[in-house]
DNA sequence: GTTGACCCTTCCATCGTTGTAAGGTCAAGC
DNA sequence: GCTTGACCTTACAACGATGGAAGGGTCAAC
């Protein structure tokens, strides 16, 4: 009924490194404490790390996360809030496979080109190594805040791979 | 002909400050300086630095780039070894993307489930609080070395979502 | 009473990029 | 000459989620 945050981490598949951080963070409530500092968890908080545990599995962020332990914990809340959440984050996540698959795309028809051989020329360097116009990279900061990046390749992506 | 950095950035699309960075990372030479400490940049290192962001664009790491100025650089490169950076690339991107994929198909499915009205009843929650069998996640530590994450979303993912 | 498995906190590293702070330089206008 | 503003400099912190190590305390078994 009641265990150390070993015995936590495995029963929820948090880490105990995590789920450290998750206090501290405030995603969670610190937990109770022995007379030596040791923390101590309850069946229904492992169920509530489990609960963080499935949501990172589907990539919602930390932020995304308490959203929706509020939700979970309101019994009254509505689904249709839920269900924006979660439809919000498949948009993040179709922005990411888009960045994904155009530089997939491109790659794909630069290595097509390249015979990859002995010999030293290769359409791959050459197309990294040229000059594009100014109208073939989105501009910087068009939307006045600088957007961040969407793939978690990088931050601040501003340009669009092309061939 | 020779130019200060932020010049230099508006010229090559790489941003004064990732030029500075680049450079102390090594990827760079050290520029040039005037008297006073202001970097001066040559018509061929804009060209290097445009290189380096076309290579970004396409979601190459840094240490990727390291390899790729340097195969560009040398006149004698087999363009096999280009070849098979790229290749290795797309093979990266490939495992994002089934992440990304994966995850993305099981919210559709638990957005799909749900009404999405004023009622809490709402099966994305139930879900996400369900408990799932050890045999649903992929045991943590089986390479022996802690995997890296791949989607970029997080670090350190085991698991695989499902709905 | 020692050993080993566990727990504690704090700091550091990753990755690429941006932001901020606190200052020096330079060219133009007055 | 002096101010102004745009530019440059360095150094540091932040993000996001996680892992790792250092340096220590606790606990149960032997």
């Amino acid at each position: 009924m009641s265990m150390n945050i070993g015995e936590a981490a495995k029963a929820s598949g948090v880490s105990a490194k995590m789920i450290r951080h998750y206090e501290s963070v405030g995603l969670f409530p610190e937990a109770a404490r022995t007379e030596s500092g040791y923390r101590q968890y309850t069946d229904k908080e492992v169920s509530t790390l489990r609960f963080v545990r499935q949501s990172r599995d589907l990539g919602f962020s930390i932020e995304q996360i308490r959203e929706l332990l509020g939700l979970w914990q309101d019994r009254k809340r509505p689904s249709r809030q839920v269900r924006a959440l979660a439809q919000a984050h498949i948009e993040e996540l179709d922005e990411k496979l888009e960045e994904l698959q155009s530089m997939k795309a491109t790659l794909e028809h630069l290595v097509h080109c390249c015979h990859g051989d002995d010999r030293p020329d290769c359409p791959i360097i050459d197309s990294l190594a040229q000059e594009r116009s100014e109208r073939e990279r989105r501009p910087v900061g068009e939307t006045g805040k600088s957007r961040r990046g969407t793939t978690g390749l990088r931050a601040g992506r501003r340009g669009r791979a092309t061939a």
